[in-house]
DNA sequence: ATGTTAACTTTTGTATACATTTTTAAATAT
DNA sequence: ATATTTAAAAATGTATACAAAAGTTAACAT
């Protein structure tokens, strides 16, 4: 294990932003607790970066406590996945109503360059995801509701750890796509009734899809 | 400010509730940065644990990144209000739709004890919250959902800082009883939609009360 | 052999010390 | 006088060292 050394900008930021990489790839050990000297050796820090960027993986969902000693990577779990799409598909509708007034032509030109980019072929699943969450998220933060949208952030989050799970399936990136634009142009047209139903739909079945998949195949 | 000392059962987890409750109390300069040397000082610690428990408690959406300076405490605010106030509402009555099949009458049971306790004249406000905390909880664990129902908790506890803001009004807390008997009989009476609308009606109404308390008295 | 206790090892929690960054204030130039 | 640069300070980030807690192994008794 050499290759987690640090690009150090900011080193605690790196180092927060590495783990989290590192458990979405599966790089860590899965089920038992991971030790603080350990991971410090790994990446070339000492224990107080580790402990900080541990307790802050763990407040977001990423690891979990396992008893009363050490943090484990949180495991994954067709409950939880539909716990996360199912709060999604409540909360993202009920923000969007309240940025719909204040979707100006600036805001959804920025949504549509980011759908172009997404029209690209050759990007990764996280390359992915991270547009999808910036589609997103563009649209939300017109709302002006902190609270709200910092919720929604979370739960992307840690969706973003199942995405990159099972291998996305061609057909339904495209279609997932096709409800972008939709629900763009809804927005245009000011249908809010439509958007919020579009958007909706768009939640749910990219939820049903995933917990599906993690039904059949997650037998351990 | 020497009565900040600890009572050392856990040293840091004592802090932490510490450290929440005099957030809740104002006891801490707001909209000025917290300076980690000075807490540590006041609370009798080394810096490590202040850091940990400040990360915590920013995570936790107590503390507020105050540009580079540091962390300062949360502001309070009628939108945040609202929007805490608002996700509950979707989101209770979703949980409770998947307690109810499994709340059998030792739960429902523990749930009448909860609230014959609630009918105490004497509470403090703090008492009175952590009560309706543990009502409310009591019913929805059973539906065995973990993070639909660690995110609904954190919702809870960052309302706790509203809850005390301004005096609870006897009348409305005469209300919130009700309520609270009347979904019990749903539940008993195994009416799913009332109980939800109950529940729905029960957490608008006050978010209602509390929002426009807000909206009148912060003016700052 | 099994269960219990006690010593030992490992791991985490906290304090102190040092390094780096950020803020404030002063000094200089325009 | 105002703005910009520069030096001092204050505050945070990180490493090392030590203390406390948890887990483990070995020894002993039944």
């Amino acid at each position: 294990m050499t290759d987690k050394l640090l690009t150090d900008k900011q080193p605690a930021e790196a180092l927060y932003q590495q783990l989290k990489q590192d458990i979405r790839d599966n790089k860590l050990p899965i089920a038992s607790p991971l030790k603080q000297e350990q991971l410090a050796a790994e990446y070339g820090v000492s224990r107080i970066p580790i402990r900080d960027v541990l307790q802050r993986l763990k407040n977001e969902g990423w690891l979990t406590q396992s008893g009363k000693r050490g943090v484990m990577v949180h495991p994954l779990s067709a409950t939880e996945a539909e716990d996360l799409y199912i709060m999604r598909m409540y909360l993202e509708p009920l923000i969007l109503s309240h940025a719909m007034p204040k979707l100006n032509h600036q805001i959804i030109g920025q949504a549509t360059d980011i759908l172009e980019q997404l029209d690209q072929p050759k990007l990764s699943i996280a390359q992915h995801g991270d547009l999808n969450w910036q589609f997103h998220a563009c649209l939300y933060q017109a709302a002006k509701r902190p609270t709200l949208f910092n919720n929604i952030a979370n739960l992307h989050q840690l969706c973003s750890r199942y995405i990159g799970f099972h291998s996305v399936e061609l057909e339904y990136e495209k279609t997932s796509q096709q409800e972008h634009y939709q629900l763009l142009e809804a927005i245009k047209g000011k249908q809010l009734g439509k958007a919020k139903a579009v958007l909706k739909q768009h939640i749910s079945e990219a939820g049903e899809i995933l917990v599906a998949y993690l039904q059949q195949n997650m037998h351990f």
